[in-house]
DNA sequence: GGCTCCATGTAAGGAGTTACATGATTCA
DNA sequence: TGAATCATGTAACTCCTTACATGGAGCC
């Protein structure tokens, strides 16, 4: 039985965060830094308790005010799951992620004045900054007991948006009539 | 009415290679190096038709053989729609893109040994180097017509490659024992 | 007593994929 | 004349989103 990412994610975070709640897991996908997925509750639920029963997922109830709330755990075969899935790098994890900006690059000529691409890449900059800017607050506030790995993972989108970012100042350059290219 | 990056892309195509086939504007897109859609047949020939329907796309019939095939070409509300998208930057094309390499380096220690680690590293830095040096052949084989811009677009794909590869290597350095951070 | 979170769903639909079809054209 | 390419579709399905619901818990 295949799993999409966001399944085998799924799993990846009930095994940081152990026995919690969908909701928490919906949350965790809301409110993480360089995570694109929204993951909303629409998917989550389902997802959830088609994890559980195929047994990758183990339900549990816990008290919560006078009833009862549902926490998942992983299972033995959940985190073996897990495992297989993080330790494999298919072929086409190489290929570079689409990128709704460097999209738009391709037909920026269509617009005809060199004041218009101007503006465009100013824009680009200025929302790649802001992503930046957001990223690392996030990243400073990461709780102290975050893995080095989920560390490093943050760090990695920062080199992404970084890159962009250089390479718009060279495609900003290069409408600036500098030399630029090799 | 709302077009999607997809639908969007397609109008580019059509300006950028004038009248055409559905079946050249499918094949641009799986052809295309760092374009990651596959754009099947399934979705591209509704999609043409869609567009045609909505009068952003004229329909024209050209000799084939005995017969016909269909062309498409941007008409004037066509070019104003991709006009209006290319030079619109949504604040939601600042964030990072999603990476399935990134997302796995999030549950990386569920991988116990250091081994495992430096194994997952290195098939990630091999399959991004393949990656790179099929877009650079690529890029080196761009047709002397293609416009700045496309070439500026596939470049900024190399970027983003290259940062992965340095955030990779610093992967690596941490795991090796590298004092690293700052 | 109200506001904000926590918790848990469902129904409808959008967007695109896979897989299956079919046939004509071109070129070696 | 056979293989590769060009051309054009459809049906079923996957995966996820949007939007709508509902209600309890905790706090000021």
């Amino acid at each position: 039985m295949h799993l999409t990412e966001l399944e085998n994610a799924v799993l990846g975070v009930v095994w940081l965060r152990g026995p919690c709640s969908a909701y928490l897991i919906k949350r965790e996908f809301d409110t993480a830094p360089s995570v694109s997925w929204s993951a909303s509750a629409g998917s989550i639920y389902p997802l959830v308790r088609k994890l559980a029963a195929s047994g990758l997922l183990v339900m549990t109830k816990a008290p919560w005010g006078k009833g009862t709330k549902t926490l998942v755990e992983l299972s033995g075969t959940g985190r073996q799951a897990l495992v297989d899935w993080t330790a494999s790098v298919p072929e086409w994890a190489g290929l570079v992620a689409p990128d709704p900006i460097r999209t738009r690059v391709f037909f920026l000529n269509v617009l005809s004045t060199i004041d218009d691409h101007l503006r465009f890449v100013e824009d680009s900059e200025q929302v790649t900054r802001t992503a930046i800017a957001n990223l690392e607050s996030e990243l400073r506030e990461l709780p102290a007991q975050a893995s080095v790995f989920e560390r490093l993972a943050n760090e990695g989108a920062l080199f992404q948006l970084k890159a962009r970012l250089r390479w718009l100042r060279r495609l900003r350059g290069v409408l600036q009539g500098e030399p630029g290219s090799p």
